[in-house]
DNA sequence: CCATACCGTGGGAGCGCTCCCAAAGCGCTA
DNA sequence: TAGCGCTTTGGGAGCGCTCCCACGGTATGG
């Protein structure tokens, strides 16, 4: 059996392959009767152009990547990964792409993998602590790519991320609006933006409202429900009345800790997640926490890579969402004795 | 500049072409000193080969694909999806393969989307209940492929499953020994293989122990927790005293519904679940359930499918993964009244 | 009626690799 | 020293497509 290309469905068709092209592009140059007839046989045949021989020749694969540098076991637990997929994959659906995952943390593997292949058309990068490995590279590689999240080394790189600083400045502000002043927080990994950032918005929400900082009701973790029930415990003996967990499922390593310990939440004291990650937030009572939209982000990633793709990487975008705060039971707000938030 | 190809690092380490490809192949045919040489070449020019070309060479592209006929919404909302992608995506890594998601519940566009690529060394198959449009297409296409989960079209086909029937059977056995006749299913679309099997277990349980069954306390819903919410109210007239849910988010709407109704689980009701997929079992009380080993599954898939490529199609690999009843408190076998389960 | 313009079409020349075959170089034996 | 077989190397011929240029045909204008 013959192999099946645009040489044999154009002598099928009476054409040169040329031409078969051009309908197969949909290529406006071609008559009617033509177009019709060929792509006739193509039905009849179905005939599927080569996707190795098409990128080889036209620089294209219409494939686009997604690098996530964690480890598999991690992008499946915590729930951020999936959901940030979710709005990559939807776009890449959306926009007639396929989507790769690679999912590696090992920057040594990682790199190779990435170029070895050539073939993506461009990837989206999750930021993570230690990008400045990576990042650098792919730029200098030429691949387009854009960071969720934001890069430890910004120049010249696009990125699209939501307004941490903002989003937990809120978060703490409300519980300051409530009457606490001793607040604590569980901050993430403080090597990355998104754990420094966070914490800096902690500390201008208390800052801006004179409320002193505690260096001692500061405690860092690294995103895990296990690293913030630890963090909690030993941010106890300080007498927090309320606290401030950058992400949901930290949220819950904390409201674990405090419950063991015999406080309730939120009458003893006040927890603010940020996420607003559904599974994460059906705690009892239910998390008060920040959303962030993250398929939104996701989405966004790829429209603006194929943005870059199209028009180049200049000037590099940076897009950054808003957050928005979500008060449900466990900040307290509801509870008869809360002061009022607003004045 | 010179694009950086095989034939430029030849020049700069003054041997040919093949020479080079044979050092990027790792042949062993090459004299060590040769070999250093071009490897020092590759290093310090931070040559890869270009994928595109290779593949349309050697007809191979290191790429999986793994496709879910599904909503992206649903993929991302079910833990099932998330889990078994884990599973695929470790295995890939593992052995040094690039995966592609092909996610969209639309066969019509997932076809072509899948042979256009026709990059794909082979593929992972989700089995859904229309698979029939796409599975004999692909396997006609002749593109290696691996069912996860049982396809309605076994002809000639591959897959790697649980089993199901004993694993609802287990449950349901189990239900029965803690003395209960009148036990209720929520089921899954009984057009797909999964929803099938696992009413067949419930049936065969009650059959071999001699509990007559009653077709009033059987309610089919598709998976998700409000279905299976709604599925438990109807059911609740037919005064069951415990429920088999073929899934652990099901489990989870039956338990709601039967709380809303003032039943206590396990005292009122006893549920038993199945997936044991740990945000979906953190019911109160814990999710007593069938666990399937969704991640082994996924990773058994590529290995299979792996196999497939290097081996043929050939005869067809059949692959059945055993279940394991968890026992937790759902049940109420810890009940002190509960009648043993053993004789 | 011929010149000019353009549309539709065909074919050549790659894209950068792999695979195969032939040739060269080597050590060994007779 | 000629002959043999082995290892190592080089180069040709594609893989199936896209892109570009050139050509013939029809429509248009002078």
């Amino acid at each position: 059996m013959m192999t099946l290309g645009l040489e044999e469905i154009a002598r099928l068709a009476g054409v040169s392959r040329s031409t078969v092209s051009r309908v197969v592009n949909d290529h406006p140059s071609v008559r009617p009767a033509v177009r019709e007839r060929v792509q006739r046989i193509i039905a009849e045949t179905g005939f599927q152009p080569n996707a190795a021989a098409r990128s080889l020749a036209s620089q294209r694969s219409y494939m686009l990547g997604l690098v996530i540098p964690r480890t598999v076991h991690t992008v499946f637990t915590d729930p951020y990964f999936p959901r940030l997929t979710q709005g990559v994959a939807q776009a890449c659906n959306d926009h007639d792409y396929t989507l790769s995952l690679f999912i590696e943390s090992d920057d040594i593997k990682l790199y190779p993998r990435l170029s070895r292949t050539g073939l993506m058309d461009g990837v989206v990068v999750q930021a993570s602590a230690a990008d400045d490995g990576l990042i650098p590279r792919l730029v200098a590689n030429g691949l387009p790519m854009v960071v969720a999240g934001r890069p430890s080394q910004r120049e010249g790189v696009s990125f699209v991320d939501v307004d941490n600083v903002k989003g937990s400045c809120t978060a703490v502000a409300h519980l300051v609006g409530l009457g606490h002043t001793r607040i604590a927080t569980v901050t993430g990994p403080l090597n990355t933006s998104v754990g420094a950032d966070r914490l800096a918005g902690y500390r201008q929400a208390l800052q801006e409202r004179g409320v002193p900082i505690d260096e001692a009701l500061i405690a860092s973790a690294d995103f895990t429900e296990p690293s913030a029930y630890y963090a909690t415990r030993r941010l106890l003996a300080h007498t927090p009345t309320a606290l401030f967990a950058a992400s949901d499922v930290m949220a819950r390593g904390a409201i674990r800790a405090l419950n063991e310990a015999g406080l309730k939440v939120p009458n003893d004291v006040a927890v603010v997640g940020f996420d607003d990650l559904p599974p994460a937030t059906m705690t009892h009572p239910l998390l008060t926490t920040v959303r962030q939209p993250i398929r939104r982000l996701g989405a966004r990633a790829v429209e603006t890579l194929l943005d870059i793709i199209a028009f180049g990487a200049e000037p590099p975008r940076r897009i950054v969402f808003d957050t928005e705060l979500i008060i449900r039971a466990s900040c307290g707000a509801n509870l008869p004795h809360a002061r009022s938030d607003s004045p």
